[in-house]
This record gives C-alpha cells, structure tokens and sequence, in this order.
RNA sequence: CGGGGUGUGGCGCAGCCUGGUAGCGCACCUGCUUUGGGAGCAGGGGGCCGGAGGUUCAAAUCCUCUCACCCCGACCA
C-alpha cells in the first residue's frame, strides 16, 4: 500500500478526549475514528489489524471444530420473550419497532438465536456435538462507553456457541474452547491470565474470562504465585490479616458528629481494623439487609447481589433512619430489625459498631454473641491478603477482558424448547455453552501492553503489515527506484509492505513509521548511494541493520518471530 | 442514572471574569529555499464561536433552556 494513495490520518498532537493509552494511539495513528460516543469507524490499517486478528480467530475455532455462520443484528422480540430476557434486560438493549408495530431489538448476543435454530435442526443425539460461531457485530447501548474502543456500543464480537448431550460433552467443548482461547491469545502476542469469573445473575455452571494486564482496563483480578488461583475480584476471596484485638468489654462510647470509618477510628484512637462498617441496601424481594465488611474493606456489590440472590440498591438516608433509627454515620448490627448478612471475616473478633443511636458507637461488640448475622464473603480482596488455599500473598492486577467462556446448561434450550433424543429415545434439552472474544479489544490491549514513547509495537501476528518501507527522498531516482524495487520483491514473497512515498520530510516519515509501529522499518536513503545498502530497524528493539537492496526480504523474515510467539500464560 | 468537566477553522488551544473589528500554533494552498528524526521565509484560503430563546444600541463573552462529547461512580446477561 503506498501512503501518498491511502487513508491513513495520522495526528500530531494528542487528541483531547483521548484518555487511555490505547485510545490516543488508535487516533493518532489513523486507525480508528469516532462517529459518536461508543461508535467507531475503522479505517484501513484498523480494517488491516481487525482482519489479521479475526484470521487468527477462524484458524483456531476451525481447528476445534468450529462451523461459522452469521445471524442477523435484527432480531425480533419473540425469541427474546421466550428465553425470558426480553423483560430481564433493561436500557441495554436496543428497542424498536418495525413500520407494522412489530418489536424487534438489535442483538446483545445471539445465545437465542443459536437456541431458536437448534430448536428447528437439531433432533438427535448423533447431530451432536456442535460448535457455531460468527464474528459478528453487537450492538449494546452502553451506560457509559469508553476507553475508546475497549468498551463501545457496537462492537465486533466472536462468538461461539456449542451444543452437547450432557455435561460431560459441555466440559469437553469448554475444555477445547479453552485451549483455542489460549492459542488465539498467544498468537496475538498478548500476555493475558484465566481467571474464574462470575456467572452472573442468569446462573450457568462455571466460566471463566482471559484478562490482558493494562492499566486502561475496567476489570481487577486477584491472583496467586504459589498455587496459582486467580479470579476476577467479583468473585476473588482471599483471607485478611487479622488485627490485635484488644480485651474490650462491651460498653456504650460517645461518637459526636462522626460519620466516617476514618473519623471513627481517629476519635476513639483505635485501628480502622477493629471497626465494622455497617451498609443499609435495600433489595426488591428481601427488602432493607444490612451489610457488614470490617472498618478498613470495601464491600463488593456484587458479593452481596450473589449472596441475596438479586440486585439491590443503596438506601436512601431517610430509608436508613426509617430502618435502624439512626443516621447513617451511627448505624450498627445492633438489634436492627433487618436482614444481617456479614463478611466471614467478622465471625471471630471484638469491634466498634454503630449504636443505632445518632453519635453513638459501641465498643466490645462481639459477632455471635452481641448480633446475628449470616456470614458470607462479602469484602473486596486486596494485595497482600492470603490466599484461601495455600497463604501465599496475593497481587492485584488491572486487566482489560479480551475474551471469556461460559457454561450455559440448559438455561436457553429449556424455555426455547431445543430438545434433542437421546440413544434410548427419551427427549433432553441440548447443554450449551457460549464463548466470546472481543478483537477490538485485542488490537487495543496489544497496543497497551506494547506500545513504547514512540508509538505503537505491534505484534508481527496482527501487524496492519509487515513491512514499513521508508523512502526518504523522492528526488533521488536510485532511492525511488530501490523503494520500489524492495515493495515488488516483499509482495512476491507474500510480505504486505507500507510506502512511505509522500514528499515529505525525512522527520516526518519516521516520526510516522514510529507511531505506526510495523514490526520491520526500511529506509532507502543516502546510504543507498553512498555504501549501496539500505537499513532494516526492528521496531521493538530498535536494532539497526545494513543490507544490500536485495538482502531486504532475507532480513525481513529473519526478523520474522517463529509461529507461535509465547505469549505469557497462566 | 448520580457527580464533575468541555464545546471557538481539520487538530491542539487563547479570548469569556470586566459585552465593542474572532485570534495563536500545527495542518492546508502558492512561490522560493531546504531535505536522515515532526524545516525556513513570504503570500493565501478556511470559523452561523454546539443549538434555541432572552437581556442589550451591541453577545463567543451576561441570563435561561437544550444538545453533544469526555472523566469518576453505578450498570455491564
């Protein structure tokens, strides 16, 4: 491709509301473009990276079996209503109606559909296994978009789907699908961990996400070096170090205008660890459940969601007065007339809890002895707490989510009726499972986790191309004749080369050939008439080398990683 | 959905407080010089100042409403 014939707007400056690395350089780069919030145009060496990556993606999946289709973004309301998800999802999914009053949406994911046509084709257990795929566009309307393209309202997503008997064949497909993953990730050059991940509200039997370390990501994971557990931190429990507790005995302690952990435990001149929080939610079945998490953690959410078995909010302060009798800033386990769900960490201990009586603290409150609770995980893990298995300190990683896969079970088949008979004639529903990648979000954790103060490195594997050939002066014909030369001689080896054939600046060219970041760099320049040589650069090191003109193609594919380059795993 | 911020040529910004000819850098066009890490000089083109109302002799600037985008949080099947 010769850029003084190509779309590629590359930006001097940073643009302003770019904030993730990642971002910047896809727009500064002339990858990408916005068209609104959450919306993206890809422009060629995008379209170039996207394609490379979804290559990769349908060598893998085939290998495991996989049979691409595509199904339609437009989908009707029925198959919706009858999976159940039609009233479960809320403002994420788009509605509209088509000019006969009929509702459709656009599709979030296709596990209906897959249902919907395995309904129809599947009848007996020889037609399975199967695995179905597509890449294929999303379209979820996004709270809140961001990070560029990591998080969009329309998306590219592989997805995959398999149907089996029972689930022993689901753990089969799981297990190959795992395997894929791992392939498709390390042929990325991504470093990513498998962790266990949340199934969610819609239940399911296991699944697990493959995380991209980067700063730019939205997720936490927690992780063990000594045995190796890792999960996201929805799910992540680790064991915190227990403070010294002090002989208390439980007495009534004046707290005046103290609202905060943090004021608390400066008042009464004790360890933010031996004091409880106290959180009023208030959930549609359950009604008000107070939660409790020791003074120093954060409560996850959806810990509690998990342990209550449905969504619930924040109470509002008058609903917490209503409730326990108190403001906020003083509410304890205290003989609240509420449901008491507390962290399993709480069982053993004495603390510093609200009175239930505004300016009031209690201390010498005993778990068990002084209240009731449920005991249930419900704290944040964070790094340094022991691992539940075998003690050793856990990290705490940022992550981008770069793929996950789910066992669904019979969630979809059973209300849609995608049934299938068994050796003795006996109908079952088909066991499925569904299995996502987001290739956005690989070409952007590629950049995160490559990039350097020049630009982009980009993976050979996923490289817009190869080969970036700098011409530097137009007006020497030896150099544009050598440029062209070592174009043809690249395409014949099957080498997509860039070039760089504007009149421009040398400066320029690099400054652009550095943000681009193609693995290999030539530059045709003086050397060429000076030694008869040009110069291969690998972008990532750096490293310099002089090669005749009709060296380059050998220099270029010694640069070349070998097949699988190991991306790390865990 | 809650909180915060920003909208001024293609990009990055100043001007707004204190109303009075719309500016700067980069990019773009022409010419000359220059040509290995984002060139120099000279000349030039391009902006309903996000939109709608209002105040005023006069609004980018003040007031009201509205839209868009970004960030933090919530949500994320």
């Amino acid at each position: 491709m010769r850029l003084t014939r190509s779309l590629v707007p590359t930006l001097r400056e940073e643009p302003a509301d770019a904030e993730a690395l990642s971002h910047k350089l896809m727009l500064r780069a002339g990858l990408v473009r916005q068209l609104a919030a959450g919306i993206y145009v890809w422009l060629p060496l995008g379209q170039r990276v996207l394609d490379k990556v979804n290559h990769i993606i349908r060598e893998e999946m085939n290998a495991i079996g996989g049979q691409e289709i595509t199904m339609p973004v437009l989908h009707p309301a029925e198959i919706w209503q009858e999976s159940g998800r039609w009233n479960a999802i809320g403002g994420e999914m788009f509605r509209l109606k088509d000019r006969n009053d009929r509702e459709m949406c656009l599709g979030m994911t296709h596990e209906e559909v897959i249902a919907w046509l395995a309904a129809r084709e599947i009848r007996s257990y020889r037609d399975l296994p199967q695995i179905w795929y597509q890449i294929q566009t999303k379209e979820r309307d996004e709270a809140r978009p961001r990070s560029g393209v990591l998080r969009t309202r329309e998306f590219l997503m592989k997805d995959s789907y398999t149907l089996d008997p029972d689930e022993a064949a689901l753990d089969r497909s799981y297990a190959a699908h795992e395997q894929a993953y791992r392939r498709i990730f390390d042929r990325c050059g991504l470093r990513y961990h498998v962790v266990e991940s949340d199934v969610g509200m819609m239940g399911g039997f296991g699944a697990h996400e493959f995380m991209a370390p980067s700063a730019a990501g939205e997720d936490e994971i927690a992780m063990c070096d000594g045995c190796g557990y890792a999960a996201n931190v929805e799910l992540a429990r680790g064991v915190p170090a227990p403070p010294e507790f002090p002989a208390w005995t439980r007495e009534d302690v004046p707290t005046p205008n103290v609202r905060t952990i943090a004021e608390v435990s400066a008042l009464l001149k004790i360890d933010p660890r031996l004091t409880i929080k106290s959180l009023l939610y208030i959930a549609p079945k359950a009604g008000p459940v107070l939660a409790l998490v020791r003074g120093d953690h954060d409560l996850h959410e959806r810990k509690l969601a998990r342990a209550i078995g449905e969504e619930m909010r924040t109470a509002h302060p008058d609903e917490v007065r209503q409730h326990l009798g108190a403001p906020v800033g003083s509410v304890g386990p205290i003989d609240a007339r509420v449901t008491v769900l507390a962290d399993e960490h709480l069982q053993s201990g004495t603390y510093v809890v609200g009175a239930n009586r505004e300016g009031h603290h209690v201390r010498g409150v005993v778990p068990g002895r002084d209240f009731q609770a449920r005991f249930v995980d419900l704290h944040t893990v964070t790094a340094g707490e022991a691992c539940t298995t075998c003690g050793t300190a856990l990290r705490v990683e940022r992550v981008i989510e770069i793929g996950n896969i789910f066992k669904l079970g019979t969630k979809f088949s059973v209300p849609m009726r995608a049934m299938y008979l068994d050796e003795t004639g006996k109908e079952r529903p088909i066991v499925m499972g569904s299995y996502g990648i987001g290739p956005a979000r690989i070409a952007a954790s590629a950049i995160e986790q490559l990039a350097d103060a020049d630009g982009i490195v980009w993976p050979w594997s996923i490289a817009p191309f190869p080969v970036h050939i700098v011409l530097v002066s137009l007006r020497d014909q030896a150099q544009v004749a050598a440029a062209q030369e070592i174009y043809a001689a690249c395409a014949a080896r099957g080498l997509d080369a860039l070039l760089d054939d504007r009149d421009e600046r040398p400066g320029v060219k690099f400054k652009d050939a550095d943000l681009l970041g193609m693995p290999v760099r030539v530059t045709v320049g003086n050397a060429l008439a000076k030694e008869g040589v040009v110069e291969v650069r690998d972008r990532r090191t750096r490293q310099d080398q002089r090669v005749p003109k009709d060296g380059v193609v050998a220099a270029v594919e010694a640069l070349r990683p070998p097949r699988n380059p190991a991306g790390s795993r865990s």
